[in-house]
RNA sequence: GCUUGUGUGGCGGAAUUGGUAGACGCGCACGACUCAAAAUCGUGUGACUUCGGUCAUGUGGGUUCGAUUCCCACCACAAGCACCA
């Protein structure tokens, strides 16, 4: 194996001495932003996952540097969070201290595998001067009515002892600790993100992610039109609105359902006969959490409300009303119609309270279960004979002449349940003044810090440790100058990298976030990197602070990204997801100590299909060491001569269009195949030219540029981080001759060599001279001559 | 349940988008070098076969001269969403 500890090191100081991957501010060359997910640097170091994330971009900016752009390839640390400040509770350590230490191992590591990372505007969001912008950024939301307080039942991890958005508590499960998380009535503070629903699902128009991922925000921004339909109460002058995708079936509605938490029971309780049992459901409700409710989906529950009725705006008729676990108050309005003969789950509410089904909507047996599709309209008045849509649109318009209801969106998104209850997060700069309310600490008192503490551990009831800071929580209202007290919960982990991307562009701006001169040259992020994980979460809370920016005109386009992948997960060489507990980690570090960089950074990109998980596997990195050690061999064989051999010529320049255009489409393991081709070919031959030579090492160089350099230098030639990405001949790359298969009846029968755009009639001439082919022409006659040239030939017979 | 993917040798995976299925790598077998082993190099390697062929890209149909690729139905696995009205 060759030296590759002194290789590695040797070319990781030249290429920072000679400043090589430093972006600079020369805006009169073409940009390109290379963009992956910062590390969060937790004890346990850097994974395989990381060297995946970061080679995909890696091997990108390294060819795009070989174009002569100006390529900005940052990193830094997304630091704050629980998953540190538990830890520092164990190990009884500060969490800055630990988020230093670990931040140290991360480096050290990320620098041995070699990344080209722009190591001077690494950036820490717990940086003081970091979340100075951080906070800035949140009182503008704050000024601007985005950022609000609020009482409700919020997402409650009982374990960390914090409030969770939802994005945090997908599948009722807390993120960090995934113990069950219940329900709890709390102080929440909101970002307004519902008010950029629209705004975010429109700017993925004009975006390329990858499908999946448009698809994966889209159904999570969820947006639903249809319409708001009143419907009055008998016995008191009230109206219950409902929203519903479907008030075409508006004449099928047979009962209305209300969830336990509506507001309009506490108000009419005088006049419900059966309160008791109402309330008494309404507890239980309550002690289910929103989970298991959903869990629980197998049976309905629910209690009629004796006293109320309701009356379906287009026939007048009186329709009871119940209450039931199944409607949730926290999408559309709280209260539904219930139309039974066409929803499944009024269905089977209505099978089991006995209710009558009353289908409008021609197909389907309601005998048997819910029809839900579309089809001709019956039992509807005006709508009968009225498609789905048509009816949709009629009954709408007839609403809204009457007042009673009108065309409405609704999104499956909440706002983003802003706080923590903790202590290593951006504290959130707000005063609570008992004459003012909520203030803004002013913008030059900024940054508001994180007090020194000893004790940083949770309050009994979920309170922040920094409640307990009495010279951090009192001070003085910066309105009115009296005693006041600070909001002393902290920001949730997303908030630092929400806007990350900006500050890489001015990342020592004490003035602005980042200079807006230069935010037009480098944004929008040209191509963003990272895991499918985070497409729901980080990347619709950062388009959305994007959005926002953009609103106030501090950043210069719409969209802070202009391409979005994700790489796949690497697994444990049993096929299955790596985790500690399974025991079927692979750690990255000990492979670069034995092996060496460019060989796992050559190999987490061959093991397979980029965007697709693929299991590790110990031979194939060998194969990969063994590929390179012959690469290096190979220089036995080296002429001194600066031209393409003659015989290569037209190998060399397919491999330049494959090698490139592979890179280009993150086709990473053909890329490197083709590279394996390029040697296998280059092994045959008895001598191989220095130019031969420096092209395939040009071409290794992205993926393993270590040894590239090395070798390149051994031929006495430029670095190649100082010189250009290979240029390919297209007229080079065809092939003189090529074998075509010859068909029988769709069946190959043998293959022919002939020259490059030989006519038809020659083709076929040759394919019918084919011993093998001839055979089967025996006693059957050719009904027809396919030739397609250069491809293929197939005689059809009878 | 809904949405989106994926399904190809012993294994990871290729296939210019409808044109010689299995590139490249791993593994395996045999050979060379070696006292021997490792490393390295070379050859072979989808399955059956009566050596003429036959069957093969999850299963069953269809379109086509020709289907891994397009259409229909089904099965399995994975991810995401989940009583969203």
């Amino acid at each position: 194996m060759y030296d590759f500890k002194k290789i590695e090191k040797k070319w990781q100081e030249y290429w920072e001495k000679e400043n090589c991957f430093k972006a600079t501010d020369d805006f009169s060359k073409p940009k390109f932003y290379a963009l992956v997910e910062f590390p969060y640097p937790s004890g346990v170091g850097m994974h395989l996952g990381h060297i995946k994330a970061y080679s995909g971009l890696e091997v990108i900016t390294r060819k795009r540097r070989l174009e002569g752009y100006n390529v900005l390839f940052p990193i830094g640390y997304d630091a704050f969070g629980l998953p540190t400040e538990n830890s520092a509770i164990k190990q009884n350590i500060h969490p800055r201290t630990l988020t230093d230490r670990n931040i140290e191992v991360f480096a050290g590591q990320l620098k041995k595998v070699g990344f080209s990372f722009d190591w001077s505007r690494v950036i820490d969001t717990t940086d003081e001067k970091y979340y100075k912008w951080t906070q800035w950024i949140f009182l503008k939301m704050f000024e601007k009515g985005l950022a609000f307080r609020d009482k409700t039942l919020v997402n409650y991890c009982p374990s960390c002892r914090v409030v969770l958005s939802n994005e945090d508590s997908q599948g009722g499960k807390c993120d960090i600790c995934h113990s069950q998380v219940i329900q709890k009535e709390k102080d929440v503070w909101y970002l307004r993100i519902t008010e950029y629903a629209d705004k975010l699902l429109e700017g993925l128009k004009e975006v390329d992610y990858l499908p999946n991922i448009k698809l994966q925000q889209e159904n999570w921004i969820g947006k639903s039109e249809g319409a708001f339909v009143d419907f009055n109460v008998k016995e008191i002058d009230e109206k219950i609105t409902i929203y519903t995708t479907r008030p075409d079936t508006l004449f099928g509605v047979t009962f209305m359902v209300l969830a336990p938490e509506h507001p309009i029971i506490d108000k009419n309780k005088n006049i419900i006969s059966n309160i008791e049992e109402i309330e008494s459901y309404r507890e239980k409700a309550k002690e289910k959490t929103e989970f298991e409710r959903v869990q629980l989906a197998k049976e309905k529950t629910g209690v009629k409300i004796e006293g109320m009725t309701a009356i379906n705006p287009v026939n007048g008729k009186e329709i009871p009303i119940y209450i039931s676990d199944y409607v949730m108050m926290g999408y559309g309005t709280g209260a539904i119609m219930a139309v039974p003969a066409h929803d499944n789950r009024d269905y089977e509410f209505a099978k089991k309270f006995d209710i009558d089904i009353i289908p409008v909507i021609e197909g389907g047996d309601i005998e048997k279960e819910a029809y839900t599709g579309d089809g001709i309209h019956i039992n509807s008045s005006y709508l009968d004979g009225l498609n789905k849509e048509e009816a949709i649109n009629k009954i709408i318009k007839k609403l809204t002449e009457q007042k009673q209801g009108q065309k409405g969106v609704q999104y499956k998104m909440k706002d983003w349940a802003f706080n923590r209850q903790r202590y290593w997060g951006e504290p959130i700069p707000i005063v609570k003044c008992q004459h003012c309310g909520d203030v803004a600490v002013p913008y030059d008192e900024l940054p508001l810090k994180l007090p020194e503490v000893e004790n940083f551990e949770v309050g009994k009831d979920g309170e922040s440790p920094l409640a307990k800071i009495e010279s951090f929580v009192n001070c003085k209202c910066p309105k009115c100058g009296r005693d006041a007290k600070r909001e002393t919960d902290t920001m949730p982990q997303w908030a630092g990298s929400s806007w990350y991307f900006l500050r890489y562009i001015d990342p020592h701006n004490d003035n602005e976030f980042a200079s807006l001169e230069k935010l037009k040259y480098w944004m929008p992020v040209d191509w963003y990197n990272g895991g499918m994980e985070h497409v729901t979460r980080h990347v619709i809370y950062s388009r959305f602070w994007y959005h926002f920016l953009y609103d106030l005109g501090l950043v210069p386009t719409k969209e802070p990204y202009k391409k979005r992948t994700a790489q796949g997960l690497i697994l444990g060489p049993d096929g299955e997801k790596m985790s500690k507990s399974r025991g079927n980690t692979i750690d990255p570090n000990t492979l670069v100590d034995e092996y060496g960089a460019d060989t796992l950074r050559t190999y987490v990109l061959f093991l397979g299909d980029y965007g697709l998980e693929a299991p590790w596997n110990d031979q194939g990195f060998k194969g990969i060491s063994r590929f390179l050690d012959r690469i290096e061999r190979l220089n036995e064989k080296v002429t001194s001569s600066m031209e393409y051999s003659k015989e290569l010529e037209t190998t060399i320049h397919k491999a330049i269009k494959k090698v490139s255009n592979d890179i280009e489409n993150m086709k990473f393991n053909t890329a490197i195949s083709e590279l394996m081709k390029l040697l296998n070919e280059y092994s045959t031959k008895e001598k191989i030219t220095k130019k031969d030579y420096s092209l395939l090492l040009t071409l290794l160089y992205p993926f393993a540029p270590h040894l590239a350099e090395e070798l390149n230098e051994r031929l006495g030639l430029t670095p190649i981080c100082k010189s250009n990405w290979p240029e390919y001949d297209e007229v080079k790359t065809i092939e003189d001759n090529v074998t075509i298969g010859v068909q029988v009846n769709g069946k190959l029968r043998g293959t022919i060599d002939i020259a490059v755009d030989t006519p038809k009639e020659e083709i076929l001439k040759i394919a019918k001279e084919n011993e093998n082919v001839k055979k089967h022409f025996e006693g059957k006659q050719i009904i027809k001559e396919i030739v397609i040239p250069n491809k293929i030939v197939n005689f059809v017979l009878k």
